[in-house]
RNA sequence: GGGCUCGUAGUGAAGUGGUUAUCACGCCUCCCUGUCACGGAGGAGAUCACCGGUUCAAAUCCGGCCGGGCCCGCCA
């Protein structure tokens, strides 16, 4: 009979097959052990000379090998039992050993605590999940899976599979293209999401869509970023004209994996909104970090009269001042508050201006140019206390905003802030409609233009096109933007509307979104919807810093497979019946 | 596209100008009947990523180049 590991102590007096892979051998001269590994754990081989042609083999056996041993369970004597290992009052007494296959010598070490580089484990990502580690990943990949299909389907969720080979979409990310071979000239596109699909899935009549979608987006990858392909919880629900109704429905589910899945604390049962503005500037980001404070303080209209040049100049410009209080922060030495000052100046600062407080006093190189009253006042409403530094922005809202906001996370990093066993949601909401684009100075979407204009026709056609508002939200998880969705503009009339704004015609919107624009006309319910990223939750909730910890095969960080050696040249005949001619 | 950083036996690391490049794990041979990261004795294994330069002398310093990682840009 052959059992698994996690089977082998209830079967005591039995004789059993295991089969597995060889862990660890010790080989004792006159007596062999082995540790024999399968899917779900380990247990003690014993091959005594007894056995002639099972010791024979046994003194062959290396690390790895796949083998059978068919024996008698007995339990140990009491001195011989390992309490480490949950199979460790038993062993497996070997009559029978076969050699199911060999292995040579491992290029990278499974166990112990020599972890080889992360190139190497994907070059042979076969071998590196055999190891523990990654067998959980796995498994903890699938339940997460299984806990949101049966969340969605017992809110009469459908789920939809939507095409993998889709069609090229203008806005957003790079897309990955495929030539068509019947028509020459032609691409399709893996999709970057299924928006569209699952927008005219509302329109056919599918009240609540929803689907664990491969997305594939052709952008440069980073820690948090998969290259290539990811997954999204997608989902979409007729019939909702408040994002409110999206947000309360999702919530339950990530609470629930949150705490039951991954046994983690909520830092708040309740799931704050902020919106986009009140999120940058308390935080400097739109997706803050709420695990710890270092909230970003308003110090513009303390300071605009101030001795200090680069305050007032920044105010009298049109900017803001405004300061960061990191707590203990006297502890950092020169050269670390250079490094801190070098990070705030790769985000456009001019330079880091600090008022450390200690004994009482202040000591700073600004501390001069800065009245009493004033420096009494910046103390106050920072709350800064001895010990503490407070640190400034001044410059644009804009830069300031993202210069704190990013030394806020650096700070963090650098006191151990981020408690990895709590977990801070908060739904950012309002994000702007449109915004200014950096390079073109023209007025352009700030994220997607499928979501509602909050007020409609008449916000369009108003005079201040960057305070339109879109119905739009994200959930943030630990600083990590882990959702994004919205109320969908399902009116043919806002949607010409929205791209008149930036000066496109309807011919322009018909060419690129056809169908949709199309479906529209025919009575599309009003709808709402959003997407979660399961890899990076995934992440986040099993403690790693690199979502390619999560993923089975993922690509490297430059868009590698190093395992499959893809990408990959092709045969020129394959590129002939893909009327691709040249290849540089 | 840009910035920072790393590259030393199969693996992980040490080695900041000077004998034969060090250690652990792994590998090979031998010994060992109660180990569980078994133990003991011995052994093999390195063009110090690559190319060039400085120097009496380079793993080490300099330049270039290739590759990895992180970040910026990018990611509706």
């Amino acid at each position: 009979m052959r059992i698994l590991s996690s089977e082998v102590t209830t079967h005591v007096g039995d004789t059993i097959t295991l089969k597995g892979w060889v862990q660890s051998r010790r080989d004792h001269g006159g007596l062999i052990f082995i540790d024999i590994r399968d899917h779900q754990g380990i247990t003690q081989l014993v091959i005594q000379p007894e056995t002639a042609e099972a010791f024979a083999l046994a003194e062959q056996l290396r690390d790895e090998f796949v083998i059978s041993a068919s024996g008698l369970v007995r339990e140990r004597e009491q001195h011989l039992k390992n309490p480490n290992i949950t199979t460790g009052g038993v062993e497996l007494k070997v009559d029978d050993l076969v050699i199911l296959n060999r292995s040579e010598p491992l290029p990278i070490q499974l166990h112990g605590e020599a972890m080889a580089s992360e190139d190497l484990r994907l070059k042979y990502r076969y071998l590196d999940l055999r190891r523990p580690k990654m067998q959980t990943m796995l498994k903890k990949r699938a339940e997460a899976y299984k806990r949101i299909r049966d969340f969605m389907e017992a809110r009469d969720f459908t789920e939809v599979t939507t095409p993998i080979i889709a069609n090229s979409s203008p806005e957003g990310a790079r897309d990955f293209l495929i030539p068509s071979r019947i028509h020459p000239g032609t691409f399709y596109a893996l999709p970057q999401a299924p928006q569209q699909f699952k927008q005219l899935l509302m329109v056919g009549g599918v009240a609540r869509y929803y689907q664990l979608a491969a997305c594939f987006r052709d952008e440069d990858p980073r820690a948090d970023r998969l290259y290539g392909e990811f997954y999204q919880l997608d989902l979409e629900m007729s019939f909702v004209e408040d994002g409110e109704e999206v947000r309360a429905l999702t919530e339950p589910l990530i609470k629930s994996l949150v705490t039951d899945f991954a046994g983690k604390q909520l830092l708040s049962a309740d799931i704050p909104r902020l919106t986009y503005v009140e999120s940058m500037e308390r935080y400097g980001s739109d997706k803050p970090d709420l695990r710890y404070g270092m909230e970003l303080i308003e110090l513009s209209d303390e300071l605009a009269t101030s001795g200090f040049g680069v305050f007032t100049n920044a105010i009298k410009s049109g900017g803001a001042v405004k300061a960061i209080c990191v707590p203990g922060a006297a502890s950092l030495s020169r050269s670390q508050i250079d490094s801190f000052t070098d990070i705030a100046k790769a985000e456009g600062a001019g330079g880091l201006a600090y008022l450390n407080f200690a004994d009482g006093d202040v000591k700073s190189p600004i501390a001069k140019f800065l009245q009493p009253d004033e420096l009494a006042t910046i103390k106050l409403k920072t709350g800064a206390a001895d010990g503490d530094i407070v640190f400034f922005g001044a410059d644009t809202r804009t830069v300031v905003n993202k210069v704190l906001g990013r030394l806020r996370v650096e700070f963090a990093n650098h006191f151990k802030l981020k408690d990895p066993n709590i977990i801070a949601l908060a739904w950012i909401i309002d994000f702007p409609f449109y915004e200014i684009d950096e390079a073109t100075q023209k007025l352009d979407f700030s994220h997607n233009p499928f979501s509602m204009p909050k007020g409609g026709l008449t916000a369009l056609r108003g005079t201040d096109k960057l305070s339109i508002v879109a119905d739009q939200y994200d959930m943030v998880m630990n600083g990590y933007e882990i959702c994004s969705g919205g109320v969908r503009n399902h009116n043919p009339e806002v949607m010409y509307e929205v791209f008149g704004v930036l000066g496109y015609d309807k011919a322009y919107v018909d060419a690129r979104f056809g169908a949709m624009i199309g479906a529209f006309k025919y009575g599309a319910p009003p709808h709402a919807g959003c997407a979660f990223g399961i890899d990076r939750i995934l992440m986040e909730l099993t403690g790693e810093t690199n979502i390619r910890e999560v993923v089975a095969f993922p690509k490297n960080g430059s868009g590698v497979d190093v395992m499959m050696s893809s990408p990959s040249v092709v045969e020129a005949a394959q590129l002939k019946e893909l009327h691709i001619e040249t290849v540089e």
